[in-house]
DNA sequence: GCCTGTGAAGCTATTCACAGCT
DNA sequence: AGCTGTGAATAGCTTCACAGGC
């Protein structure tokens, strides 16, 4: 086996479960919806209802919420509480998923300062960086280590995944190192395809294709109405 | 006409010049190859070439370069320098490209970072931030404005597109400004649903949800490979 | 021979539409 | 009446496979 890639934008590989990819992004957006709701108070919700919230369409939320496994009534449409709990059960069976992060730059500061404690069941648990001057300290309550120390670090404290947040060159080496630590889960922000084994997710978010998009398409829309006016 | 929505991970709008929005984002990655390949003074390459590199198959590479009007030939592929200036041409017909960058925290100075002066064409002209003691400060060669000049400055500026880096609460706010001023992309940031008209292109980029994705999927890869040993 | 460009086929994801329920 | 759950239809994207070219 080798290589099982697909690449880009998203994903890099065929299915888990069989749930779709799409169906776990909007899930876990339905979830934050529903705690919302529930801290409002409200009781029970309708497809209809989470749809506009969500931004979808009523078919979606029924169709998505197929995979959770719970389900509404045409009574009171679906009890808020047990939805959510429901949808928390399915996206995290586990109590906690440790993560790492790789790379202590602008971008990887600024993850790390964004999830501190911000997540019930998500942690970073460790940050890596090749600068050595970096390691030993503890950023956000993460404490950094030398890249030598990954794939001990990452076995000591039970790692499922990794952010890269390392220049292009190095990302390869790094996924490298990952995969071999036997991370199976990585999300890529370094501009760059990663070759890694079928047992591997990858999530690529690259930035400056995320930007680009949105500037090919705000250019076109700025063009058509220019010529409408 | 009213909340063109659509909303979600990706696309919030129908189509524009009929491009498919992945395409879109498989161009800007096939056009950073063709630099370096270009850099590397390679003169010609096949589709299959490229493929590899990109990690997709030859005919979809095949595929989205029909959307750039650059034909290839059966003798030599296509030509490395030509086919990246018809990709850059397709991408951004502009010379330049103006962005606005609204919410100065940490994700929003980490991007600014990022971005300063890395991209030819698309440059961050502007920052705005709520908090008044940001106001006028230079960050990364930005200039930081008051968010009340949002909308003068977006017109000055001939601002085009804007990044949200604001907590969830505000983006819809936000949003609005942005719209009124006559923004016709958004890369959204911030964990919530925007609610703009048809006009306006909006492209989500939850922190949040990518990482529920990848620890998802890396747990369901965990577990099969569990039971496996 | 081996490539490109592309109609047609194949897949996947989304939406429709309705039976079934209360 | 108005909802959910879901088979069937549709839309959108990707891959196949081959004609055409040099």
């Amino acid at each position: 086996m080798r290589i099982g890639q697909r690449v880009m934008g998203t994903s890099q590989m065929p299915r888990t479960q069989g749930t779709p990819d799409r169906t776990i992004e909007r899930l876990s957006f339905y979830r934050r919806l529903l705690r919302a709701e529930s801290e409002k108070g409200t009781k029970n919700i309708y497809s209809h209802q989470l749809a506009a919230l969500a931004g979808v369409t009523p078919a979606q939320i029924r169709r998505d919420l197929t995979y959770v496994g719970y389900s509404g009534n045409p009574q009171h449409g679906y009890l808020v509480d047990q939805l959510r709990d429901a949808v928390e059960r399915y996206l995290s069976p586990r109590r906690q998923v440790h993560l790492a992060l790789v790379g202590v730059g602008n971008l990887g500061r600024a993850i790390l300062a964004y999830f501190s404690g911000r997540h019930r069941k998500l942690v970073i648990r460790a940050a890596f960086d090749s600068d050595p001057n970096k390691a030993g300290r503890v950023l956000q309550g993460c404490r950094c280590y030398p890249m030598e120390a990954l794939e001990e670090v990452v076995r000591r404290e039970d790692i499922v995944a990794a952010i890269i947040t390392v220049p292009a060159g190095e990302a390869q080496k790094v996924a490298d190192s990952l995969s071999a630590a036997g991370v199976k889960g990585i999300l890529n922000f370094a501009p760059a395809t990663l070759r890694v084994g079928g047992d591997v997710y990858v999530e690529n978010k690259d930035l400056t294709m995320a930007m680009e998009k949105v500037a090919f398409f705000a250019q076109a829309r700025q063009e058509t109405s220019e010529v409408a006016s």
